[in-house]
DNA sequence: TTGTACGCGTTATCAC
DNA sequence: GTGATAACGCGTACAA
């Protein structure tokens, strides 16, 4: 009664995978030139190079991974890294854009994408992984402050920040927009309207963009010779979005104006002023930040600073992919413009 | 003038990664020996194993993945494969909580995570990586019956599908609900509130998901004695449900109560009936399906059916790793069970 | 232009 | 218990 019989380690049914050897014994020539050809050296004889594809093409061999990138020293991987709890990450449409431009990106390369959502602080594991050549760079977005492993991951491999990271003196690049011009720029959307009496509903404050949001909100308001209206919390969330509106109304401070840092924390306060009965932009007009999927479902179309998530995406991916070909002249910092998008919230 | 210096190929400054011969030079034994102490082996004397893992931690030494690749024929990779539109997946908030889930399960794990978002049908690309050895297997989610590539994949890697595939006869692992069985429970509540004309907003009819809520509906209405309503397709996604609903309205059929087949169309749907003036749910009663996090934006607290999406990518998980390590004793389907939560719309 | 041979870092099978 | 040594599949100097 075999009761422990060693259950099979592969699963049954699957074809081995065919070698380079094998590719060359069916075409009659040597292993390396099949690598050659594979890898489209010119100097290989036409006549060769079709006998091997053909070869190549009958018994549907693609390259070891491993094996290549254990003679390359490249794994052709990189990393997404997001230290952010799975559910924000997912929630904001602002990250779907990021992924989908670093994704077409990386359609046409051989780079795939691993996705480290690292609720918290990235652990050990985390980091051995990203530092041990099992990813040849990483891209990092949704960092706070307070990560100590900014530093650590800019010093075991190249990286990515999209959003200028707080410490500075790192060996990184940088992909961002001008937080500060762009709420600077939805803020004096509201002073020309009329309002005088404006709030900011920020997010996290362990994050520069939204510092960088503050400050321009205030600049605009000092410009104008506005006095700054209530600022509360939002966490860049659609709940932290509700709950802050609600904080807001019920202190002492009216407001006849609003600007709130993202558009998904928007998306959670509109509600809240429609519920009462408030009119907007009429009792009190809304600006948000980002031109997010979440800016269209609002209840009110939001009027919002448009920031090329998507191409944030992309241009992070792209010079990811520069920097790991060697190619010199790459940018330290690229910071895309924004756009004041005007619909009816303010 | 040196106009084409070679560029470096790696990024300046980076420490070469110690390997195990550097490692068993500074213990003063062999790398066999310190294979076994990485690997833990029993097999090795209690001093020696102490003085490697010393070196280990001094040297910062981590496996090299692809060498072990390599030789174990593993990559401890899993590839999470959706064919379908990036906004669209990162869209709905279900999604979070599968990959929540999975993401959980993979934590105490040495398996990472690469992320396929396939704009429809996977390219060859995307086959032959999936093929090639790169990844040990793969979790396929928000696959449509139209995808002829369902069969190709079961037969290049072993694979798990979250919700049952359209095709049969695949060789592969399934974790599903109930979804007829859900879709009724929802339309019965309906019926008990006593709506009498109850349609029907459906998810997009090329996944099997969708046609059987579509079935769970329909065969509690027949139960009941009660005639079908209007049936209008909203796409799974939150535009889709308000376009549905308007359709809805706008028809020659009144509905005094809607079964809505996710929650996210549900929170595109409600605030179409709330701007003209229904009440939900004494006008109108509305129920939804998933319990994501969609059901708390809805403009009212959606009654819904939920299903244990985290649980559910959890399962796949670590259904997929025992697969993986040959386990003998795993389930071909696995049904979890719905739940309906009540809350205000029904 | 093509083939030979070595090495990439690991694991595993042997002897010792 | 420990140490040589042979794979694993590939890229690439080097030789032919």
């Amino acid at each position: 009664m075999p009761a422990d019989e060693d259950p099979p380690v592969t699963a049954p049914g699957r074809h081995p995978a065919p070698t380079l050897e094998l590719v060359a014994a069916r075409a009659g020539v040597s292993r390396a030139t099949v690598s050659r050809v594979v890898n489209g050296s010119p100097s290989v004889s036409p006549p060769i190079a079709a006998a091997v594809r053909r070869a190549v093409q009958e018994l549907g061999y693609v390259p070891n991974r491993a094996a290549r990138s254990l003679v390359s020293q490249q794994s052709q991987a990189i990393a997404l890294v997001a230290p952010e709890d799975v559910n924000r990450f997912f929630g904001d449409l602002f990250f779907a854009d990021i992924v989908s431009g670093i994704d077409s990106r990386l359609e046409d390369s051989d780079y795939v994408l691993n996705l480290m959502i690292a609720n918290h602080e990235p652990s050990g594991k985390t980091m051995r992984y990203l530092g041990g050549g099992a990813v040849d760079g990483a891209i990092v977005v949704s960092h706070h402050t307070s990560d100590r492993f900014l530093r650590r991951i800019t010093e075991a491999l190249p990286v990515v920040f999209g959003g200028r990271p707080s410490v500075s003196g790192l060996d990184t690049y940088v992909v961002d927009v001008d937080n500060v011009a762009g709420a600077a720029t939805a803020t004096r959307r509201l002073i020309e309207r009329g309002c005088r009496r404006i709030g900011l509903i920020a997010g996290p404050l362990t994050m520069q963009g939204s510092i960088d949001r503050v400050t321009g909100w205030r600049q605009a308001l000092d410009e104008a010779g506005v006095e700054a209206g209530p600022v509360v919390d939002g966490d860049f969330t659609m709940f932290g979005g509700t709950a802050a509106m609600r904080e807001m109304l019920e202190g002492r401070d009216r407001v006849d104006g609003v600007f709130v840092a993202s558009d998904l924390m928007a998306a959670g306060a509109i509600p809240v002023l429609l519920d009462r009965g408030i009119r907007i932009p009429d009792d009190v007009a809304v600006v948000g930040f980002d031109d997010s999927a979440a800016a269209l479902t609002a209840g009110v179309p939001l009027t919002t600073v448009r920031q090329p998530s998507r191409e944030m995406g992309w241009r992070m991916a792209d010079i990811l992919i520069k920097v790991l070909a060697g190619q010199a002249d790459v940018p330290r910092e690229l910071i895309l413009p924004t756009e004041l998008v005007v619909r009816e919230s303010a």
